[in-house]
DNA sequence: GGACACATGTAACGGGTTACATGATTTC
DNA sequence: GAAATCATGTAACCCGTTACATGTGTCC
């Protein structure tokens, strides 16, 4: 019984599903906080017919036959002890935030690459949120009657994208402004943004390694 | 050649390190954005070696041998060649998430469960950051020189972790009154909520499904 | 001198992905 | 009727984790 076990086992409780829709289904739900691989949620259908957590029945479409999974009483017991169970952390992967940590060490692009594909990715979640929530604006959406928890999962993926999309940008122009400053000055600015975050959240020590009275930028005249 | 290669390889550009240091300060940088097991971290250094990309050489501190990682010139070269390939996709794996949109198909408490797992671990997250912020502000940390990029991740971080909690907090709320509210109001209150994010966030389709003249709820007398 | 953290691994296991395979169905 | 897309898998592989194993400083 892996996660992924559950996370099938938790769309088939919602109601019977076949195999390619529920795998449609998956994809949109869970992509952007539980991504697998479509090809291990075939395997995974078969086991929990196995395992007798789901039964599947086979219907005809068209000309072709389709498996249709349904969750079984066993199976729902299953989840729910699952949910029972504590839940692990939030575990996240950002390729793009460990290139800019050692862009350094590469060419002149690697900053620009990994700003630039973060906000590509978070614009197109976005688009995806968008959709989605004019669906169940608009009452049309597959799962109209959960809206009231898929709300919380609206909000968290907006505000997930928002936060690489607003990263990159201002991350854009701080080092653009970085780079064009003396050493000096960049490690000022730096700390800056530091002081300037810790402030903004109500950390303690934004005030630590302040300059009192920063000789004012002397202009030409 | 897999990307925690390259990651160990990167932290081995800035300076030689003993193995454990390495790791100590691999899980200081990266856990929270790259995480990766500890003892794979020594199984990739000893295979670095025999690549030729890091040289090691054992040195005596105190009575213990220790082996002192060295990147070589093959080594920055690899290091650059894959600094400048396209990063890849951020990736979520979100367990809360995903159980609170089960949540229905356990017990009463999976909801609380998950909200309160996620704000601790932002929380534990924000420790953390506050610890590394003060540091650089005091000009301690480790990598000093390294401020003015270490002041992206860290506002990466911060900002990341604040997702989190405010979404526990606010989630927490949002459910605590939609259970009270008759079902027809709590789906009023969902839609309003999914509104106000998007308009929030200038999302178009934000006036959909929007009921003109509510009802002003009925106060007795 | 026993306990506990430090420091460094290794062997086995397992979950998940990649890449491919195959028929059916629609499209032009 | 050729090409593309739908629908469903499977077999191989690989990356990473878990769970241990072991010696060594260090603290009371």
């Amino acid at each position: 019984m892996k996660p992924t076990t559950y996370a099938i086992l938790g769309q088939l409780a919602f109601r019977p599903w076949a195999a390619y829709e529920l795998v449609k289904e998956m994809r949109r739900n869970f992509h952007y906080f539980y991504p697998r691989a479509e090809s291990g949620l075939y395997a995974e259908l078969k086991k929990l017919d196995q395992l007798g957590l789901a039964r599947s029945e086979s219907q005809t479409k068209g000309k072709k036959d389709r498996l249709v999974y349904t969750i079984t009483e066993e199976g729902r017991k299953v989840l729910r002890d699952w949910l029972n169970t504590e839940p692990s952390s939030f575990h996240l992967e950002f390729d793009g935030l460990l290139r800019l940590f050692l862009s350094r060490f590469g060419g002149p692009g690697v900053v620009q690459n990994a700003l630039i594909k973060t906000r590509l990715d978070s614009e197109e979640l976005l688009e995806l949120a968008q959709k989605v929530g004019r669906e169940y604006l608009t009452g049309i959406a597959p799962a109209q009657s959960e809206i009231v928890l898929r709300a919380c999962v609206f909000d968290f993926l907006v505000h997930y994208a928002l936060l690489y999309k607003d990263w990159a940008i201002k991350t854009e122009t701080y080092l653009a402004r970085a780079s064009q400053l003396k050493q000096e000055d960049s490690i000022e600015l730096a700390k800056d943004s530091i002081r300037t975050t810790m402030k903004k959240f109500g950390m303690e020590g934004a005030q630590l390694g302040y300059n009192p009275t920063p000789p004012p930028p002397s202009r030409g005249l």
